[in-house]
DNA sequence: AGTACATTTGCAACATTGTTACATTTGCAA
DNA sequence: TTGCAAATGTAACAATGTTGCAAATGTACT
């Protein structure tokens, strides 16, 4: 499914801003960091659109912010080529080395049984460590994605 | 045990900004924002200090940072009265209304099978919704502590 | 107690990240 | 084509986090 029918489908304007955001992350494999959209988006980033538009596309759904850390947050489509879902159902890890956020689909995240009176949203899990680049071969880690 | 000890414990050096982090923390039976801290600390406060400490003192292992949101962090010592530890092996709640952190002890954190060749270091899982107060009693919600 | 030295502190300056107000432009439906 | 709500972009601001450096302080050793 292409941008505009995606944005057709949750009821939310085509606007050239929203279009670019969620055509930079259709190219991206794993969850892309503000400046990685920047850049993929180019004349038409804007930042405050651009915060505008994380909040308006998370609340309808397209996309999902990824906190690995109070200084690292990412952004993914929900529905991407990979045929999974990042709201929330599956856990990522973060690399302290490279900080890249991946996908762990494997890892299911699992249904907490919360205190009498408390009403749950959703939940995050964040599993840290060294990826497999940083961990086997920590002469070629990548520059991180800032 | 009382904050000199604590330190002396760790072996780290014995000073009147951190000896006034972690009484504040110890009056406190949820995790702290820096603006609690900071109240509590009154004169001994100083935003880069603070930084500094949080650093060192997480690297010992006398305190652990929460990271609810991006914008949301949260500080609790390692051992409180409570008896419990906060190195990462439960879970935390998060009130998306009140902004309220909450120890979720009775919730352990699962040990997480990572992919061929990653290296695990620790976990953190956030649980968000409404907490007791704001879910059923909206009227009597806390003012935000931030 | 006094000295030596590494650690810690606090200031200044800066970088990054996130938010609000408001006037203008744009998307889209009638 | 017109009307209007929604979205954009500028400016201004607020909050959060970092670095360099000189001065102060904690602690181990005599």
């Amino acid at each position: 499914m292409n941008a505009i029918e995606i944005l057709k489908q949750h009821n939310i304007k085509k606007t050239p801003a929203r279009l670019s955001m969620i055509n930079a992350m259709k190219g991206c494999t794993s969850p892309m960091s503000e400046n990685e959209m920047k850049t993929q988006m180019g004349e038409l980033y804007d930042r405050i659109t651009f915060y505008r538009n994380v909040q308006s596309l998370s609340e309808v759904g397209i996309i999902h912010k990824i906190v690995a850390d109070n200084t690292t947050v990412k952004y993914a489509l929900n529905s991407c080529e990979h045929g999974h879902n990042h709201t929330a159902e599956h856990a990522h890890f973060f690399c302290k080395t490279c900080r890249a956020v991946i996908c762990m689909n494997q890892i299911k995240i699992q249904s907490y049984q919360l205190p009498e009176g408390f009403q749950f949203s959703d939940c995050d899990v964040i599993i840290k460590g060294l990826c497999k680049k940083c961990n086997v071969m920590p002469e070629l880690q990548l520059e991180p994605q800032l």
